[in-house]
DNA sequence: CGGACCGTTGAATGGTTTCAAAGGTCGTGG
DNA sequence: CCACGACCTTTGAAACCATTCAACGGTCCG
């Protein structure tokens, strides 16, 4: 039997003030009556690393955000071909409302707490409080950029500079999570599997698992066991993701 | 000199009830009052196939639509490489509320006409009224579904799967503009060159091009001069899509 | 006629995949 | 305690698909 995790424990008495996403989810906006409404009709479910969300065409009788961990939203492919589509961080939302059906396969990828709404509440909510609308329409604009990124990366990056992208897009989310010192290093783990990343980047696991070690043994990166990764210089590692060195100040 | 066309005739007189994105665009919930406010602040613009509506890191001070014609959003990489990352059709929004710059580069791959907001005025009528907000975010979500399936395509498939799904979909659009007879064969023109496919699909275009005369070949296609496509049978051309036959239904 | 585009096709190259084998870690059960 | 299987990862060799480089045909237009 897993231990239970402190949130687990406070799954119905979980405060909205203390919420680690409540200024960057879909209720950011929201002001304290709002708040009370959403409070009053949320819900949280949790799910095991691996564990399966919802299936894709699934009836979806909810929505919701990711407070901790991490999921994905894959496609599939009749030959078993599988391609993330998407990467749910913290804050992250979750389904779409006026849809009943799941678009994509949802997994856990680590261990994963969600703030739901039941769909139909929430739907009403929307209607009637335009903060939540206007919160969800920035965040899906931004998953539209993200997107289009990825198009780029999947269409025209070479296996290299998709491993070099990864890493730095996941090593910058991370510094901003723990707002970096003014060092120039960055330490932090992969959170995927080296599978999950062929499937975010379009490649096979073996290439990855070549492309990882080339990297490295470029002096790139360095690693600690298979998950942890040091980055020397970062501004290298742009390079090496073909990226602009200065795309960072538009974005 | 270019003869002008009717609509470029009428640039300052064309009516919104005659318009023929009216019931699509980002306007299309508004009621009549609010109708008369748009109509107050929009201009057309148009643009010559090949030309660039906007660059990519511009500053962009409208929003709009795409009235008739088709564009591409693309993203370049210093080396060149190109990736198109969204193809835009009429009634597509083009231009981010509250973003200065343009993210992409924005071409007109036919002839282009676009109805225009001045962006500031339309991000205040966006604060007030919601069916404008509530129009684009349901847009905004289509665009992220689409654009979803659009990486599954550059991730994983095949360039011949690629091409017939290219042509799948330039087919399926056609088909339902032209409320078509319920004969099973599809006849349209690709809009795109060889090159604009392959910069959409993430090939070459000396790929696009041998994949299409493979596709002829195998009967697949038949094709007319270079442009002008007849579909015999569209479900096995969605079979060498690799797409689930039944796909289109859930969608 | 010459040049600019667009498109097709061939041959060689090369990057990624495929197939195969093996090492490491972890948890479970004998 | 160790053996075992499950899972994740690495690495090698061969095969293959798409790219690259190159040449050429067709059309349009000045």
């Amino acid at each position: 039997m897993p231990k239970p995790s402190i949130i687990e424990d406070n799954l119905s008495s979980q405060d909205c003030a203390d919420c680690p996403i409540r200024h960057r989810a879909v209720c950011a906006r929201c002001e304290s009556e709002e708040m009370a409404l959403l409070e009053e009709v949320k819900y949280y479910r949790t799910f095991q690393a691996g564990q399966t969300v919802i299936w894709s065409g699934d009836r979806m009788d909810f929505v919701g955000s990711v407070v901790t961990g991490i999921a994905s939203l894959t496609q599939t492919m009749e030959d078993g071909r599988r391609q993330m589509v998407g990467l749910l961080l913290p804050s992250d939302f979750i389904g779409r409302p006026g849809r009943q059906t799941a678009a994509y396969d949802v997994t856990a990828i680590s261990d994963v707490v969600m703030c739901c709404f039941r769909r139909k509440p929430f739907e009403e909510m929307m209607v009637r409080t335009p903060r939540i609308a206007q919160r969800l329409l920035e965040m899906t604009l931004d998953e539209l950029d993200a997107a289009r990124e990825w198009m780029l990366l999947l269409g025209r990056k070479t296996a290299r500079e998709k491993i070099a992208s990864l890493i730095a897009i996941i090593g910058r989310r991370d510094a901003e999570l723990k707002l970096r010192s003014a060092g120039n290093d960055l330490t932090f783990d992969l959170p995927l599997t080296r599978e999950a990343m062929a499937d975010y980047l379009g490649l096979t696991l073996e290439t990855v698992s070549r492309q990882i070690s080339a990297l490295k043994r470029d002096g790139v990166i360095l690693l600690e066991g298979k998950r942890h990764v040091t980055v020397p210089d970062f501004d290298r590692l742009l390079e090496e993701a073909g990226d602009d060195t200065d795309g960072g100040l538009l974005v």
